[in-house]
This record gives structure tokens, C-alpha cells and sequence, in this order.
DNA sequence: TGTACATCAGTGAACGCGCGTTCACTGATGTAC
DNA sequence: TGTACATCAGTGAACGCGCGTTCACTGATGTAC
């Protein structure tokens, strides 16, 4: 027993750690229980003291991702001076977060996860509708505060704002680190902020 | 030997729609060579008459995919009276399409198979990239003969187009078929085209 | 037209492998007295 | 302060399973003579 004994607390934060790390290596499919134990540094058996399964550790992964798509929209909304900045900020936030940790987009739009157990499915639905739920949640208040052009669906923008991302996604998976991720988002952050800017020239009325 | 012999040509065609049908059923992960053999009626090692590995099962059917993507384009914009006219063909017909066969875009966006295989890798960026680039031919042409707003990148463009898509995949695969794909395609398409529009009235100048 | 032979799709047993999971165990740590 | 004990994280051997693939074989089909 070379391993110290930690509290399942912490090992659990280290197991969820381990496995976005071999997803990040070696992708959805090459996460096994084996991997994740050997980057912990702990016999795959030891798992077991702290997941009931392995889909129990992918069901922790997915919430974890729930958990940080919430704060990425709050934090960026939070120093943003109207709503298309807010937008701008949580844009530019996702893709360097791609940039830094391509498993999370892996994970959370891998058909594999969502196929392989209705559980899985369920929770993946909960992080993408609620983070659909809130990027739409701001830009209703800036359809009302008048910094966001008002007459067109804010459920449907939001999901417009998705698919700025996600085609970033799979270029970036596809390209080897070739594809211009910022150059993408000046690009169709022009395109949506064109979209979405009021008639009129008042963008800040308060 | 209750199965009667076929040409492999046949054969290939019969494994490749197996598969897709596997996938389907079974997603990206239960895409196995005995499930596909039982599909096709016939014993697993059966498989290796006509394809050398299972790698070269899922290049087939990438290529494939490849090959309807190019003819879906080229189909759309044949009976289209200008390019936003294509455009829209190209969209609603691509959602229809996942509709009647999820699994292609689960194939094709699939993370699953991109890690797994370096030559997996290379046919979906080509199949992707060469998508991208169709669409953006004619995008382009629209510009030129002023049906399309011209100040925009068309490759930026033909990204946002993707990612139109791109969202109502993963909510169409997450909900169970509750998305509203219809609805979904309405309301972004109405964004885009009033996106692309041209700025003066004349939509469509010859 | 009839026979001999090459071709090759399909068979089924067998393989080695990595997988997720179990279970009886070990032994360090913290608490009760 | 010192001893006895409960707790529980980590161990390592073992499991059954499905996987992709191989290989010697069978036997129907089509061709050459």
C-alpha cells in the first residue's frame, strides 16, 4: 500500500480530475476505469470506495459541466457593461475554454454518453436546455432593457448562439489545433451582433 | 450455410447499411461486427470477405456520408431560384433528413469515432471541411449575382449555416424527438436570411 | 453436352484482450475509555 | 497517557463478458475443355 489513504471527498474530486484528463487523451471512449485509476495513482478496485460505477462517475462529470456552464454565464454577465456584451464575453469564454480543456464539449455533446444509458441522456439534456435557459434568460432582459433587438425569439437566439460554438467544436476536434478558433469568433460574433443589434442607434438605453 | 452467396459489391452495400442501422439503434458505441453481421444474416467473420477490418466499415460509411452531403447540395440548389432560395432547401431538407436518419450526424459529429483513429479523423475533417467549402461556393455565388448580402465572409457564413444545424442534433438526440425540429428551422432560418440579406431591395437581380 | 477444376462467399471454433465489477484482505487513522 | 477497537480507503486476485480477428473448412457457382 504505497497509496495514502485520502477522504472520499477529495478523491472523488481527484477521480472526476482523472477522468476529464484520459478524456482529453485518449477521448469518450477510451475512458476506463483502469486509466482513470492509474492517473489517480490507485488500483482500479479502489475506485469503488468512491463511485458506485463508472457511469456514476461519468453522471458526476456531467453535472460537474452543468455546474460550470452555469458560472460561465453568470461571471461573464456579471462585469458586462449591457446584454451583447455579456454575450461577447460568455463567446470568447467558451472558446478558450475549448482551447484549454477539449474533453467538456467531447463529453457533453458525444452521442456515445447520451446512447449508451438513458441516465446519461437525461442529465445531458438538464446542462443543455439550462444552458440554453439562461444565455436566453439574458437576452430576453436585454430585449427589455433595449440593448438586444427585440422582435425575434429569444429561445431561438439562444440556440443560434449554440451553433457559434459548435461548429467551432468539431473543427477544432477535426483540425488538429489548426483551425483559428478566435479568428471564428470575431468572425461570426460580427455576423450575430449584426443580427441582434436594435433598429435604432440607442444600444445602451437604460 | 442457410445464407446464399452474393457478390461482394452487393455485400458492402448491404454492411454499410447495416451499420448505419446499428448505429441508429445502438449509437457510435454498439456499432459492433457481430451485431452487423446479424443484420445482414449472416456469421461475423463473414464481415472479413468484403471489408478488411471494422476501421474500414466505418471509412465506408464516412465516405458515404460524404458523398450524400455533396449530392445534397448540389440537389438543393439544382431546383432553387436564387441562393437564399438554396440555402433554405439545403437547411430543411437537412433536418428532415435527421429526422428520418439520426444516425448520420451521430456518426459523423461523433467525438468517439474522431479519437479512436487518426484515418477516422482525416475523413471526417474532409468530409466536413468539403461540406463547409460547398456550401460556401455557393454562398459565394449568391454574392456575386447579389441575392446574397455581400460583405460577409463566406466561409464564416457557411459556418453559422452549420451552425444551424448543429443544436437541433443534439436536442433532437437528447429529447427523445420532443424538439420541435420544424419550429427550430423556421425561426433560424428566418435569422439568417434576414442576415444575409442584401441591403437595397433587389434579392434578385440576374 | 458433360466433366474437372478454380474461385470465393460463408462457416464455426478458437484466440487474446481489455473491460467493469466483486470480494476477502490489510493496515493506518481516529475515537472511547 | 496508554490501550482496545471501529472505521474505511486501498489491495490484488479473480470473475464473466463481449470484443475484433484468424483460420482451416465447406460447398455452391461459373468457366475451360
Amino acid at each position: 500500500m504505497a497509496t495514502p489513504k485520502l477522504e472520499t471527498r477529495i478523491r472523488q474530486e481527484q477521480i472526476l480530475q482523472a477522468a476529464l484528463e484520459v478524456i482529453g487523451e485518449e477521448g469518450v471512449q477510451g475512458l476506463s476505469v483502469a486509466r482513470v485509476a492509474a492517473k489517480v495513482g490507485v488500483v482500479p478496485s479502489a475506485l469503488y470506495r468512491h463511485f458506485p460505477s463508472k457511469e456514476a462517475i461519468i453522471d458526476g462529470l456531467l453535472e460537474m459541466v452543468g455546474r460550470n456552464l452555469k458560472a460561465f454565464v453568470q461571471e461573464s454577465c456579471a462585469t458586462a457593461s449591457d446584454a451583447p456584451d455579456c454575450l461577447h464575453r460568455l463567446l470568447v469564454r467558451h472558446l478558450q475554454f475549448l482551447k484549454d480543456h477539449p474533453a467538456i464539449p467531447r463529453l457533453v455533446f458525444s452521442e456515445e454518453v447520451i446512447a449508451t444509458h438513458p441516465g446519461h441522456r437525461q442529465r445531458i439534456r438538464e446542462v443543455v436546455e439550462g444552458y440554453l435557459d439562461d444565455v436566453a434568460d439574458r437576452i430576453r432582459a436585454g430585449q427589455q432593457n433595449g440593448s438586444l433587438r427585440g422582435d425575434l425569439d429569444a429561445a431561438a437566439l439562444a440556440r443560434l448562439f449554440l451553433g457559434l460554438i459548435q461548429p467551432a467544436v468539431i473543427l477544432w476536434s477535426v483540425s488538429d489545433g489548426e483551425f483559428d478558433l478566435d479568428r471564428h469568433g470575431r468572425e461570426v460574433w460580427a455576423m450575430y451582433q449584426d443580427l441582434v443589434r436594435p433598429p435604432s442607434g440607442n444600444t445602451s438605453s437604460e
